[in-house]
RNA sequence: GGAGACAUACUCAAGAGGCUGAAGAGGCGCCCCUGCUAAGGGUGUAGGAUGGGCAACUGUCGCGAGGGUUCAAAUCCCUCUGUCUCCGCCA
């Protein structure tokens, strides 16, 4: 979400991000916004003269009752009255053009920075960098879902059974490389300075509507029958929540958190859900990484992070390549992301494994989420978030990345502490 | 889940229909005293959101959130949320 004032002083900008975005259908929205944001004003002018008129006469009639002037009071209370019966109208129409200013703000996608590419999908998102070479081994690498079959670390027919389509469960081997994965990413941002954090897993339908659009609620989120509660689909959900209409000390900025959550997802929509592997389900873990800043660090912590996530996958001997998401590809209160894609030698081409953002203020403003600098004026944050490591996701570069031509796994020397110290897994069947 | 209490500014806290946007204190600023520190004395100051105005300034909203009663609500009524205490149930 933008600032009004800013919209008001800025029409051509804010046009002009919106076409970059090949989103010509909101154009529109500017001048109506402008106009309403007019509207409100003068309407508020209005307002605030009657009720600073109704205010002083309420408070002649204490006076008057306190003296004991009984009648004059009366007369007063009918002047009240009065400007009452004008306030009525004029308070309805302030709260609805108000309210439908709002939604028209909400819809004005945040301004992007000047230097992302233009472009109407995400196919004409740029790689930007490869680390690591990606590797085709000489001998076939299978499905993953198979890899995992391999080593009796994947269920999905019981999944399907007891829970539905969309559901895993990860047995053995596969399960603790699966948790070791998590503990090391956790390690990984402990030792970058950030705080470990376990949020709630259910949060609040109001929470709701601060970090996300209708639709993402529509297509994502869990309700709990019953009660106002939503299960998560990213931790990212209740960690920014938690600074919702918060005033924070500068002292305390810059705030860097990693998350580790379950996410639930209902995946309605374009993609659905995998029928076979485990690329997209309706429930899997995630570590996050969260920062809160000033506006002015924001840049910085944005390539912090994207590299942060690039030597954790290096770090796994996974090859990986940084993907800029163009105009088109950023979702609407996005400033700059960029993916962090990993290699799978067996479909020969990068996949998404981390998702990066800069959200400049525009979810602060939502929310509300401001510190104090030290002259005493009040600022909005810049937030930014991006995936430590998603292990669904992870595994099946893991494994795709890591089999050797014996069926066997390596596991990588920065893993071997959480997984006993072993240096490889072997299978338990062979692959057909 | 049951029963009770509570929710006021950065913090603690007064406040029971008009004179309260909010006493008092801590805090914070400056000064004094003390070799330094702790402590003490004096003095000053603020406060959240938003509108109008070039500005000086000024208005509105605002006492957990949302409704209601009233000429007038922090104060009365209803709903919701949260916190604390006790009991119950459990990992």
């Amino acid at each position: 979400m933008l600032d009004i004032k800013f919209v008001r002083e800025n029409r051509e900008k804010v046009e002009e991000n919106i076409r970059k975005k090949f989103q010509d259908q909101k154009l529109p929205l500017v001048g109506e916004v402008i106009q309403l944001d007019e509207e409100y004003r003068t309407l508020k002018v209005k307002g605030d003269n009657l009720r600073q008129e109704r205010n002083s006469v309420s408070n002649e009639i204490g006076t008057l009752m306190r003296e004991g002037k009984r009648e004059e009071a009366e007369e007063r209370k009918k002047q009240v009255v009065e400007i009452n019966d004008q306030l009525k109208d004029i308070e309805e129409k302030e709260e609805s053009i108000s309210r439908e200013l709002k939604e028209k703000m909400m819809k004005i996608p945040n301004m992007i920075a000047d230097d992302v590419p233009i472009g109407e999908d995400d196919s004409k998102n740029v790689e930007e960098a490869r680390f690591g070479e990606p590797v085709v081994p000489d001998f076939e690498i299978p499905y993953h879902a198979d890899i995992m079959a391999s080593f009796n670390g994947l269920d999905k027919e019981a999944a399907g059974r007891v829970s539905g389509n969309g559901f895993y469960y990860l047995m053995g081997d596969v399960a603790r490389v699966h948790s070791a994965v998590l503990a090391y990413a956790r390690d990984f941002m402990i030792n970058k300075g950030f705080t470990y954090c376990i949020p709630p897993f259910m949060i609040h339908s109001d929470a709701v509507d601060g970090v996300m659009s209708f639709e993402e609620k529509e297509n994502m989120m869990y309700k709990i029958q019953g009660e106002d509660l939503y299960l998560i689909g990213t931790s990212e959900h209740s960690m920014i929540a938690k600074f919702k209409d918060q005033i924070l000390k500068e002292s305390d900025l810059p705030i860097t958190m990693t998350s580790y959550s379950p996410c639930f997802r209902k995946e309605v929509g374009a993609h659905g859900i995998e029928e076979r592997g485990i690329y997209r389900i309706h429930q899997f873990e995630k570590q996050e990484m969260v920062v809160l800043c000033k506006k002015e660090d924001s840049e910085e912590w944005y390539n912090k992070m994207w590299n942060y996530s690039v030597e954790l996958f290096r770090s796994l001997d996974i090859p990986v390549r940084k993907l800029v998401c163009c105009s088109g590809d950023l979702a609407d209160l996005k400033y700059r992301s960029c993916d962090i894609e990993a290699w799978s030698p067996r479909q020969k081409k990068y996949f998404e494994v981390c998702s990066c953002s800069n959200l400049t203020d525009a979810q602060a403003r939502r929310l509300a989420i401001r510190y104090k600098k030290e002259n005493g004026e009040k600022e909005l944050v810049h937030t930014l978030n991006n995936t430590v490591i998603a292990p669904p996701r992870m595994l099946i570069a893991f494994f795709e990345n890591n089999l050797c031509a014996d069926g066997s796994v390596n596991i990588p020397v920065a893993l071997r502490p959480y997984m006993g110290g072993i240096e490889k897994i072997f299978p338990k069947k062979d692959i057909h």
